[in-house]
DNA sequence: TGGCCAATATTGTTGAACAATCTGTGATTC
DNA sequence: GAATCACAGATTGTTCAACAATATTGGCCA
């Protein structure tokens, strides 16, 4: 039938594929936080009928990746402060749990190093998003210390949606360098077995971080608002 | 949390309602683990369109209330070994977690005391499911400790796919009766603020309950395969 | 009995239709 | 001139009927 408009959508299950593809495509920031999930349109651009369309959103809806306003419609999740904190009030109690009580064994602790150092790497070359991914690839790493698939599944839910809260700050200063070393610490605690420590200084770290972005996050209202004066 | 009365469908949000139908029945274990939810029959019971039972279905099938096999159709989930196993490396993480870390406020510390002697009245008066309930309310309480949403949500689901476990068991004997004392014993450290004993003793009563929960899931699935083989 | 194949039933997806609701525009009124 | 109201257009929520793709069933054959 109808070969959708971006390529290789064959018959495996539309559904899963469109909310793949929207998921993908949200997360990438082409979709930017607020913008309106119009049905008709994304029909059209997606090559599928309405009705697969609407189950994909419900899907999405279900992961809290979208927002569904009844009779008006699905528009990207757009957090704000209260989702941030709600954020952190997360990570604050799932990856000091993982530090505390996940299982540590040497091929992991290896694994949690490469990321380290290719957090140190991306900072050496200043890259920002090669940083943001290695950080977030660290705290997923950590959650996956409890080996338990839904607790990952949650983290990965929460650190995209950190992911639009990057995306939805025009300005996104270099939020991860200064924690470069604080990761670094991380590990060398669990490969030393100080678990305790470990877990005080990742709460410790959590809590700064959700300060800082807060900071910015309260700024960047402040801005959009001011605009929004000047334009009404 | 409104029970809706099992009535017409209203033109509110259909596909809403008829997932919360779907999710009280199979928690009241009038939709057996492993059942087929067949679509047809089911549109009919319940007089919506096919398109929006599915619709409902892809909600449930992400609360993982529900399993659906491709071209098959969707099942009620029926947790086995590995799900339990699962169940108690979340529960060993954020129960834990919400002991070390939540916020304990005296009105908090008094809704966890009612809940247990809610539950030794149960034992008292020998209610099997008035104790489960109370043992379940009682864990629920212990993650609000978070403050979290989404944390008190993954429990939820936890503690619903418990109830499907214990449906799924033809004989369920007294397994609350034994951790009465244990959660008194909780409660009062909470309430002294002994938080580490707390914690630990939570993740000892884990242990334990997951292990009895195993041995009995095995002798029950030991006399499914017998009764198969008897009836093939 | 055991395996193979066609007939049947069920699921996955589409398209069009309709009711209900929201949105925006213009007319009316003060 | 600003606020209110009504109405037409657009969008969402739901249903129905159809079809392709896949699974299941029953019969047939060896």
């Amino acid at each position: 039938m109808n070969t959708p408009a971006d390529g290789t959508a064959e018959h495996a299950h539309t559904t899963a594929w469109i909310a793949s593809v929207l998921r993908t495509r949200i997360a990438a920031g082409e979709l930017t936080p607020g913008s309106k999930l119009s049905e008709e349109p994304l029909c059209a651009a997606l090559g599928v009928s309405r009705n697969t369309l609407r189950q994909a959103f419900t899907t999405l809806v279900g992961e809290s990746i979208v927002t569904r306003i009844p009779n008006r419609g699905v528009f990207v999740a757009s957090p704000g402060v209260e989702e941030v904190r709600e954020i952190y009030r997360v990570r604050r109690m799932i990856e000091p749990a993982a530090v505390l009580w996940g299982e540590l064994t040497p091929q992991v602790l290896d694994g949690l190093e490469t990321i380290v150092e290719r957090a140190q790497q991306a900072r050496d070359s200043g890259s920002v998003p090669a940083m943001a991914d290695a950080n977030q690839a660290l705290h997923g790493a950590v959650v996956a210390l409890t080996g338990s698939a839904s607790l990952q599944e949650l983290m990965d839910r929460v650190l995209a949606e950190m992911r639009l809260v990057f995306h939805s700050m025009a300005s996104a200063p270099d939020f991860h360098s200064h924690y470069v070393d604080r990761n670094v610490t991380l590990v060398k605690q669990l490969r030393a077995g100080e678990r305790q420590e470990a877990a005080e200084g990742l709460r410790a770290y959590l809590d700064e971080a959700e300060a800082e972005l807060l900071v910015h996050l309260g700024a960047e209202q402040d801005r959009r608002s001011e605009m929004r004066q000047r334009a009404g």
